[in-house]
RNA sequence: GUCCCCAUCGUCUAGAGGCCUAGGACAUCGCCCUUUCACGGCGGUAACACGAGUUCGAAUCUCGCUGGGGACGCCA
């Protein structure tokens, strides 16, 4: 299939402001930019918003960056600052009062949350009425003026949202918004439309918040006779209880899921399936998302974040994962446990005995400190497991285990001899067993968790062990 | 309050008028496997919010209703 020379021209960006970490919901959107510019051969870029002096930080670039690496979503172009293109919004609103699409305002914020709660107090939406729109009077001496957008009174703005169809707004709902603050700093709706233009973005994807934002920046594209980017809104990922998911409310930073364990590729899979499908897929990685990546298969509605599902998709994950690389991404989780890899076996191979059972590698960690540390059992797993009866099987056993070969199936041979010898049935014995060597009962079989753990801690766990039984009679 | 958007199993979704007795996945339930717990295999429960139209025929089109989400800052 012939890739037409337009789409050699697709550019999209990603624009956070730097006032948190990135979290699930920035991801995503970020996701789909880069996977729309991937799959048309396009160009993703990475606009940092920082006109919020007040809560924009630098540790805050940081964690977005980092969130991105981690994810994969590497940018063509940026990171971007508007901070540093100061210069660049001044001349084009100054471009646009001089066209007389743009005047000042010398409204203070008291008069202007007087007027907005007068509004709402008569049933009204609070929006600036336009004051200063044509206003002769002379301006009040000391105050420094913001620059407002002069938006059509009339009229009303339709576009064709790419992901959700034609959208019309009237421009009666609209008001003459701030694009210039006192400081000369730019106010969103302004600086994106700018940067925007200068980035030659042809497709905004953003988050659905900003679909009530899109007709005034239609409005300033019109105004400045640009041309129009592509719009597509994508809908909001919910809590899973169906609110919105908010720096205090379930938002949490992409960082914090591979904290807990998870791998990049599954929050990518999952955060790629939400929202958008190709048919029955579900499982697939970034390289096929780029191939299958579509803005018209996106859902129109919001969607809620299912912890389950990423978690089994992190399990399909883990049991395909490269061993040595898992094993590289466990250590520093036994390694904060406390456990020193060099006591035990190589956690390559422990990593392979568990990884079949472990949903993040937070839980492969956990069940992997038992080949590194000695983990008592409790007294209720010792009051359960061990009996006098049993006691003479497991003396019988350790006896046989110091003179056979160490390899799972000799091993398993010898405890298949002492059942027989003492009549017993497998779980009878495999049990207390199970609990004197590993603390738990929940563990991968018995043979292959001693043949892994080695000869000299098992008989020593064993021996530690036989003096917590009850006494026979 | 005003405006915008949305609506299929509990959840994510397939579905572009007949292929739908509505498919897949997660979760859930049952069975099998089994040396515990998992993994795996097999099977089950479970949805087109509602009401009017249009049409020979509607989950798919139209309208209304209800429900949900979003927006109304010198935040982004």
């Amino acid at each position: 299939m012939a890739v037409f020379a337009a789409d050699a021209m697709i550019r999209t960006r990603f624009a956070p402001s730097p006032t948190g970490f990135l979290h699930i919901g920035g991801a995503r959107t970020a996701l789909f930019c880069w996977a729309y510019a991937k799959k048309l051969g396009g160009t993703f870029i990475l606009r940092v918003e920082d006109t919020d002096l007040e809560r924009s930080t630098q540790q805050s670039v940081q964690a977005i960056l980092d969130g991105m690496q981690w994810l994969g979503l590497e940018c063509d172009e940026g990171p971007f600052f508007q901070m540093q293109r100061l210069q660049r919004y001044k001349e084009v609103a100054q471009q646009l009062l001089d066209a007389g699409h743009a005047y000042h305002c010398y409204c203070s914020k008291e008069e202007l949350d007087a007027m907005r709660e007068a509004q709402r107090a008569s049933g009204q939406k609070p929006r600036y009425d336009g004051r200063w729109r044509d206003s002769m009077a002379t301006p009040p001496a000391g105050v420094v003026p913001v620059v407002r957008f002069k938006t059509p009174r009339t009229g009303d703005v339709t576009w064709d949202d790419q992901v959700k169809g034609l959208i019309t707004i009237s421009n009666e709902e609209l008001d003459d918004l701030v694009i210039l603050r006192g400081d000369g700093v730019p106010t969103y709706n302004f600086g994106v439309v700018v940067d925007d233009l200068d980035m030659a973005i042809t497709h905004v994807i953003r988050g659905d918040d900003h679909v009530n934002n899109t007709p005034r920046q239609i409005n300033m594209y019109k105004a400045l006779g640009a041309v129009l980017p592509k719009f597509a809104h994508l809908p909001m990922i919910l809590g899973s209880d169906g609110e919105r998911l908010s720096k205090r409310h379930g938002a949490v930073s992409v960082m914090q899921y591979r904290d807990e364990g998870f791998l990049p590729e599954a929050l990518v899979n999952y955060l790629a399936r939400l929202g958008w499908s190709h048919g029955d897929e579900e499982k697939f990685s970034s390289e096929q998302l780029i191939e299958w990546f579509d803005l018209a298969h996106i859902s129109k509605s919001p969607a809620r974040f299912d912890a389950e599902k990423l978690a089994w998709l992190n399990q399909q994950y883990i049991k395909e994962a490269d061993l040595r690389r898992l094993a590289g991404l466990t250590g520093p989780f036994l390694l904060a446990d406390g456990c020193s890899l060099a006591d035990g076996p190589p956690l390559v191979n422990v990593v392979a005995l568990l990884k079949d059972r472990a949903t993040t590698l937070r839980e492969l960690a956990d069940a992997a400190v038992m080949f590194y540390r000695v983990l008592e059992p409790s007294a209720a797993l010792r009051a359960q497991h061990y009996s006098a009866e049993i006691r003479p099987a497991l003396a019988d056993l350790h006896t046989r285990l110091q003179a056979v070969v160490w390899n799972r199936a000799v091993i398993n041979e010898a405890i298949k001899a002492v059942i027989s010898a003492h009549g017993l049935k497998m779980p009878k014995l495999a049990m207390p067993l199970r609990v004197m060597v590993t603390g738990e009962t929940h563990t991968p079989s018995i043979d292959a968790t001693l043949e892994l753990l080695g000869r000299d801690h098992v008989l020593a766990r064993m021996e530690a062990q036989l003096m917590n039984f009850p006494a026979p009679g």
